[in-house]
DNA sequence: GATGAATGAGCATTCATTCAT
DNA sequence: AATGAATGAATGCTCATTCAT
């Protein structure tokens, strides 16, 4: 059959992201099939061929915009002054409100590491080393400074990390507390957790 | 073509468990195949339907066993007296050490919650409610008798949990820390976030 | 791997429900496999999935076919006069007819009426109700203007149809008989069973 | 396990072939499991070959007692008169009330020859010439003797059985008519069909 | 760019049967 | 005579992927 009127090539591949972000989220990258996913977008499955080059191809495609997305904004959002409070301050904020906003990405992004072939499973948790880096860094210079105490930096900026990322499982937007106010704990809370009293 | 000398139905159960674990963990639920599973084991896949009813019945056993197992051994490690401090040092150090040891009942626990039909998926979820609602308690009595300082105690909860939940993630055995030292820099991180300065 | 030259879906279509009558009227609903099927058409057994949607969706189609047809042909066999000898006559000409000529589809719908699914079962049964029906009105008129005479009309309706019926379990085409010697047997037999001397 | 308390071997096999039955009249020889056989007796379904050879073997032992049982209880039924409307008259009682009796025997030795090998197939089938040829004897006999009339004395016989066979298809216990008012109008259909007038 | 028909491997599950206990 | 654990083949069905149209 030819061409369906008002078919759209770069419309059709921004429907299958969509889709496919929200069937890996649901359901999971194994349990998500091609069948499933042209039926969300409403095209055949051989048609998704025109628009991705495998399964895994968009699985890793979907995680690679998602991180070099983060480490951007990240980048934009920690300031350019060197004191590791502000600093810590500015990446619990925006880790907390790029994970609310973005949870599918985020969830998705640990929950189907394992399913990436080798190769692309090395090029995302490279991204995400850089990620973690960052508050790594801002930890020991602190330490540094003499304002932060630990016992050991990554260890703490992994349970740091894992603190705030928890916060897409269980945040809802109507729920008894704003984004705000969950921000604000956590960064008292991380605060507290390695400031030098 | 029949029961082989020496076969033995208690031992092939406890086989298929330990495998099914080890697989799940690796390849996550829906990528384990049944057929992988009993070439681990050593049986032919219809075996395996001597020692279990569904795939969907052997995961959701593996998580129930672990809940009950988890549950009954945090209240043997929380200590009768009320002090909250010793109470949530107590808590943090069972859950690290507990998670340091079944990584992959715990990791799975997580992982793969999503794949439980949902009758099974509720009866996981509200026996991890519990176990999330003794650490609630102990941060609620905290404030109660003005030690601990928190803007939200479940929030809090969260948070706490999600930062030790993390460490099955990167610890290793070998690594550069012990489980011991890892155990104390949580308890004073934890101890930290929450403590009335 | 993919389409190969020639291929044709309604041909398919085609060649799927005239080996699956075959193979059913031969081996039985549950004893044909859809790998014996696709053999038998020439496709791999997946293949078969993209012109049905189960084996039992397959089951229905041959007989809900089968008695769409059966009841249209029926009706342009009966003759519009109301005579009662002249309709039965017609009626079981048809009936012995068709029975010969479509002896496998007439053969499975009572069979594999069994092997139905509740809904499609009490589906096709009407039909069949329709059918019969047909049959005890004759009789019924035939008795009511005093040329027939039977103890009970639904009773005598179905000895005749089992009567004709039969026709398709012994009838070879190159046998002693004809279809036409047959059929002017059973009218005369029919006739004879109901007929007021 | 060593012998259950009260287990005792010909009332096992009883309690098989009477399940046996009852279960192949339901779902047809195919789809019954041996499983499903096992439960309905209550024992597990190795403990089946203690009492039977094979599945196969169990279907023709049920169709083999039930056309012996059959042919010996005609013949005591068939008078020794040598009058044919006496003999059909015997031939048609007997064959319906036979019929109405045991109409799981009857229907899966129609409906289940197809699921018989060869051998087994040849012997039943042998059987059921046997059985049938009273009839067309009787038939020939009354053409001989100058009562009856019939285009084909065979073909006559064959409408005449399946006629009379199709009522265990249809005649419920509790139904509108008693069998003795079904064995009635069917003698006197049988009779019409082939008397000479 | 989309379709629909095909592939071949794979899936969880069931089956009749066997046999050490 | 019964059990329970095993076999190996088979079942209906789904999958990602390909490609002629």
């Amino acid at each position: 059959m030819a061409r369906t009127t008002g078919s759209n090539g770069p419309k059709t591949l921004e429907a299958i992201n969509k889709a496919g972000l929200q069937l890996i989220f649901e359901h999971g990258y194994e349990a998500m099939s091609l069948r499933h996913l042209a039926a969300e977008v409403g095209i055949q499955v051989g048609s998704l061929y025109n628009h991705m080059s495998t399964k895994q191809d968009l699985l890793f495609s979907l995680l690679r915009t998602h991180m070099e997305n983060l480490l951007e904004k990240l980048d934009n959002a920690l300031p350019a002054s060197a004191d590791p409070e502000e600093a810590l301050k500015a990446y619990v904020a925006f880790h907390v409100n790029y994970h609310i906003a973005r949870k599918r990405e985020v969830f998705i992004c640990y929950s189907e590491l394992r399913s990436l072939d080798p190769d692309n499973y090395e090029f995302i948790v490279a991204m995400r080393r850089t990620y973690e880096q960052r508050l790594i860094a801002i930890l020991e210079q602190g330490v540094t400074q003499g304002r932060f105490q630990t016992a050991d930096a990554p260890v703490a900026a992994y349970g740091i990390l894992a603190m705030l990322t928890g916060v897409c499982t269980w945040f809802r937007p109507k729920g008894r507390l704003t984004a705000q106010q969950v921000v604000e704990q956590y960064i008292t809370m991380a605060l507290n957790a390695v400031k030098k009293p």
